[in-house]
DNA sequence: TGTTTTGTTATTGTCCTACAAGTTTGTTAG
DNA sequence: CTAACAAACTTGTAGGACAATAACAAAACA
């Protein structure tokens, strides 16, 4: 899937925050047809990993300091609504258990320096939460792929260190979600969007897009 | 536009949730090609208006109780964001004056009975608080149009007393702007969207998709 | 030299046709 | 009435053609 390989592409470098797309090339790399690019692109760009503008094509996308600002206010919400729902609603002991698991493998992962695996599994783990949340529109948002242009871009806010203070913050989730805390869950939530945020905030202008 | 047609067709009737759009009919009725069609019909399912499946292709999309309880509950955490940023960040005053100017107007459309103008006014009085917010990708997410199925599916409760409620919201959610007020904003917001989601919640199930 | 204009090229937007894969509908036999 | 089968329809995908536009390079001019 066209899709998939991109988004891979982008962890790994081979595309930038920036790069331009092209029908052609995508069509001779994949060897599919053209309009299968475009609806690949489209969905791309549904999905936030890209920008197009008419007669211009696909660029991934890259944040200005505001941007990133505005989407992670986002994010924070959504985020924080997940938290609270999935503990006022979870009722489901054994997902809860598999939870605690996941977070405990990706300890593991972390400390191993398994960055792809653990960062594979960071992401089924918001899953997880999300489906403690019972919300079904809640997956329609979360695959937004504009997360991903945001640890391309800004990498280095993403480093061992982030990730074990995200650990620690889904161990206080998990907490709250099994004490029925709503209020506590949202706010945890939320402060790990924010963390981001912020130190995203505190890097230099030549990581943003102007 | 195909889109843009297809959303005033939803909202005069013309499709009803649930129905099936078939793109060869939609090729004669618009008389574009086979691949616009196809690029239209995919931009109307990344916005939440038509769900596709596996070679069995579009439908309007229609909600479950639970799946616009779902809905509903995401649209009040952004429609509460929306206020809280406002309140805290506008700074054009000429703005608000129109916003204002913009909301005595809907009072006259609505008591006039002008259904539909006035669902277009509203429509572009939430862009216009979105606007104020200073955050670029609420207007990613506002435009979704799924909104648009819930009016549809539900029209019942979008009737002259339920327009009259939301004017008055809107009153005071242009007061707590002034007032810099975020909580008072964002709480405003939220009840305006509740409201609709409770309202909702009592019809009785043939309104519902199973 | 620097700037504007013009022409070339590359890319996208849209259309068309064709065929394979799959679903839905209709028919017939039991 | 049900199950199996066949026909018709719809979608998914490939590939080609053409016009519209943008990006780039070259030429003309001040």
């Amino acid at each position: 899937m066209i899709v998939s390989e991109i988004l891979r592409g982008l962890y790994d470098g081979r595309y930038v925050p920036g790069q331009k797309l092209v029908e052609s090339d995508l069509t001779k790399r994949f060897g599919v047809g053209r309009g299968t690019v475009r609806e690949a692109l489209q969905r791309l760009e549904a999905e936030g990993l890209t920008t197009a503008s008419l007669h211009r094509g696909a660029r991934i996308r890259s944040f200005t300091r505001d941007g990133v600002r505005d989407l992670l206010e986002i994010t924070e919400a959504i985020a924080g609504l997940t938290g609270r729902l999935a503990a006022e609603r979870s009722r489901s002991t054994e997902d809860l258990t598999e939870l605690r698991g996941s977070i405990e493998e990706l300890s593991r992962l972390i400390e191993a320096g398994e960055t792809f695996a653990s960062a594979q599994l960071r992401f089924s783990i918001l899953h997880a939460i999300a489906a403690l949340a019972c919300n079904q529109e809640l997956f329609r948002l979360m695959p937004r792929y504009d997360a991903s242009v945001v640890r391309a871009q800004f990498r280095v806010v993403f480093d061992a260190k982030g990730a074990r203070a995200e650990l620690e913050q889904f161990r206080k989730v998990l907490d709250y979600i099994l004490a029925r805390d709503g209020d506590g869950a949202e706010l945890t939530m939320r402060k790990f969007v924010r963390r981001t945020a912020v130190a995203i905030q505190h890097l230099p202008d030549e990581y943003f897009d102007h």
